[in-house]
DNA sequence: CTCGAGACTGTTATATTATATCTTTTCACT
DNA sequence: AGTGAAAAGATATAATATAACAGTCTCGAG
């Protein structure tokens, strides 16, 4: 891992590393921090980061689009004389959720690794409905105005999730092009 | 339907409808509501809202919690000799979605009546974790923050979806209640 | 009226996502 | 090495959703 990165960790504003999923980058970078950013954060707690928690971690990190439960296990069961069954990924990706290394995206049934770990946060995801890169916004600012507006109703909200669908910058230049064809 | 209800429909501001979630009522009004705004906008629109669609609104309007698609069908296949099959509930559910007249809460996989009809909206939802109770928050300021935020990393947004997880004001004090003994 | 196109519904089968339960293995600690 | 707890394997099944095709209804054009 570069010393950069490595560096970088656990720093605050890291919205470089955020954007990446818009543009092209050395991916294994961003495989590679999360790797030790979920291997620090188990040793802290005391969790254990097995092997096949880090094997679903690293599938689910292998790009910035969000990934299915059956897609990991497929990947997973390859090179396998017996495939893998579900509840051993489903575990795996329960424990990655628990401790905030993933998020689920509700509206595909998909999962995502997370892109702003170390700090406790509520995610908010832009998903390009075209090529599916989904990017992961820090937006404080905008989390809180929403539990406020919730607690002024007398709502006590614990968790919240946020989804956006929409088309990320590339698609929106790749459609307007076509169109002018 | 009375009267007061007929004379609101299409007025702008309707928090005293939406807070009914959280209080006594007699929810036959929200039902007739749904359905008569159901009616009127089927009418304009050209479309028709069948007895099937009628009924499956009616379902999920029956109470202000979520209800999951094969609930509708459980209810529906009740007093029939021969049970209705998903494709009919999933299509009445998917007319009713496409015009806005219920919801999908994705993070149950269940589906509510829409409580700010007649506007084009975003809902916002507060789902208590205990009662499941759900209230439709019509934050248009919230809303728009966010796609604001979206719109400057050069996402384009197209549809959002909020949900919040917590605890409804009856839940809370029932909770508070229960530690004081 | 009636007939035909399109919309709606019925029916069967199956895909996709997720969990319950019990057994076996692994691991940290003594 | 022995032990208890956590993790992973294995089998079965639940819960959610869709594909595909056949039959029926509706409504307007003729």
């Amino acid at each position: 891992m570069s010393a950069t990165i490595k560096a970088n960790l656990g720093k605050k504003a890291d919205y470089g590393l955020s954007q990446r999923a818009y543009t092209p980058h050395d991916h294994s970078h961003c495989v590679d921090r999360a790797l030790l950013h979920a291997t620090e954060l188990c040793q802290s707690k005391g969790e254990r980061l097995t092997t096949l928690r880090k094997q679903v971690l690293e599938l689910v990190w292998d790009s910035h689009k969000p990934v299915g439960a059956y897609d990991v296990l497929a990947m997973m069961s390859k090179d396998k004389e017996r495939p893998i069954a579900p509840p051993t990924v489903y575990r795996a990706l329960d424990f990655l959720l628990e401790h905030g290394l993933i998020h689920k995206l509700n509206s595909l049934n998909a999962y995502i690794g997370c892109q702003c770990p170390g700090r406790p946060h509520e995610g908010i995801f832009l998903i390009c409905e075209q090529c599916r890169t989904t990017r992961e916004l820090d937006s404080t600012a905008e989390i809180y105005a929403l539990k406020n507006a919730a607690n002024q109703t007398g709502f006590l909200p614990k968790r919240i999730l946020v989804e956006l669908t929409g088309l990320c910058p590339a698609c929106q230049s790749q459609q307007s092009a076509a169109k002018e064809q």
